[in-house]
DNA sequence: TTATATTGACTGACTGGTCAGTCAGTTTTA
DNA sequence: TAAAACTGACTGACCAGTCAGTCAATATAA
């Protein structure tokens, strides 16, 4: 009984578990659809399917659990991209291809696109989480791109010249991608897989040696 | 006593036009220091000098406020832009040049960025702000843009390969660039003067024959 | 010119609705 | 049975939009 304790959590602690992810995962669908500012408790509750109340035995305010749904969000991506340009075997133009097409693989996948959005349009208001969203997220981007590009000019497939400070040149089409495809498909659809193709063929003709 | 009349508004026509002027700019920095949603009228009253009913005697809602704090000060630029390029004498290397450099100067000057973030974050959540800013800036931007691209390709300047239907990937570093300094100039400064020079000489390089 | 009437611009207290956060009471688990 | 988890009605703050009343500008009359 003791060990079982330690080894399976009791049932309690095994729903309490699950209540988290599921009002996580409810605050993720509603903060994506509304924004934070729009997003009703009360609607977050009714979709995780229970009171309104419990939220608050799980998270301190509103706007912790939107950090929480961020958190949640994006460190599996972040996580994923590290361990995948760790292990990385070929050339630095083979990776910053295959780099950037994870890249808009993620970027439209789920709802991320509103995710992109909502932390560009609202979350930045909050310097916590903008502060939190630089430091985990997109210096850690940005680190992985230096990284390829410096092998790439090292080996000779890269211009020397192309001040790597400014990853954001390279990057910022892929984002900008999410929000269309989001807000402004209806007026001028937007081919994802052309536009990826066409944004890695030209980021590679802008670094080439 | 009658030709006057014609000739110089009354006092209070003149008055009726201060206001009017009065409450979009107060609308224009509220808005952009607090978002749409967070935004006050009583504040924009009391920055515009009056009484919260008499925004109502000029614009029918909080929103057709929005529309017309956006139109006022981005018809301008647009309209700047597209006369400016009308004229223009030159290779599509310097004209592509010269209307980035205008671009990035126009991006970061007064409240522009606020009004970027503005209407990726939240106006975009409006279909018919998301339409109105499609129609009257993006889509004139981008032809823009398409014109002096195929005029380079006409000439041999550019090569033809790229699809200039994807401008989204030219412009896209300079919203970021914008988006940047208002959010994350605390984590990570950005010399925007080294960035736009970056931007364009890679855009160049990605467009050459 | 001066007195009076009319217009319409302006005001801000008020209303109706919304919603984050609370807590007394209920249900579930151990 | 005790403890922990859960609930949802409630509260207090907030704010877009309204409207009855005020006041300044203009028109008309004396």
């Amino acid at each position: 009984m003791e060990a079982q304790k330690v080894l399976t959590p009791s049932k309690r602690e095994q729903q309490k578990e699950a209540r988290r992810n599921a009002i996580i995962n409810a605050g993720y669908q509603e903060f994506a659809l509304q924004g934070f500012t729009a997003t009703k408790l009360d609607d977050v509750a009714v979709r995780a399917g229970i009171g309104k109340g419990t939220i608050y035995l799980y998270f301190d305010s509103k706007e912790t659990l939107f950090q929480e749904v961020i958190r949640k969000n994006l460190f599996p991506i972040r996580d994923e991209a590290q361990s995948y340009a760790a292990e990385f075997k070929g050339t630095a133009t083979e990776h910053l291809t295959s780099h950037f097409r994870r890249m808009y693989q993620a970027l439209h996948q789920d709802r991320m696109p509103e995710l992109v959005q909502l932390v560009m349009g609202e979350g930045l208001r909050f310097p916590e989480i903008a502060d939190f969203f630089f430091r985990e997220i997109i210096s850690s981007n940005q680190e992985l791109i230096q990284g390829i590009i410096k092998k790439g000019v090292e080996d000779g497939e890269f211009r020397e010249s192309f001040n790597a400070e400014f990853t954001q040149i390279l990057i910022a089409p892929a984002m900008v991608s999410a929000l269309w495809r989001l807000q402004l498909e209806k007026q001028s659809p937007l081919d994802i897989e052309a536009y990826a193709d066409a944004h890695i063929e030209f980021i590679l003709r802008g670094l080439k040696a």
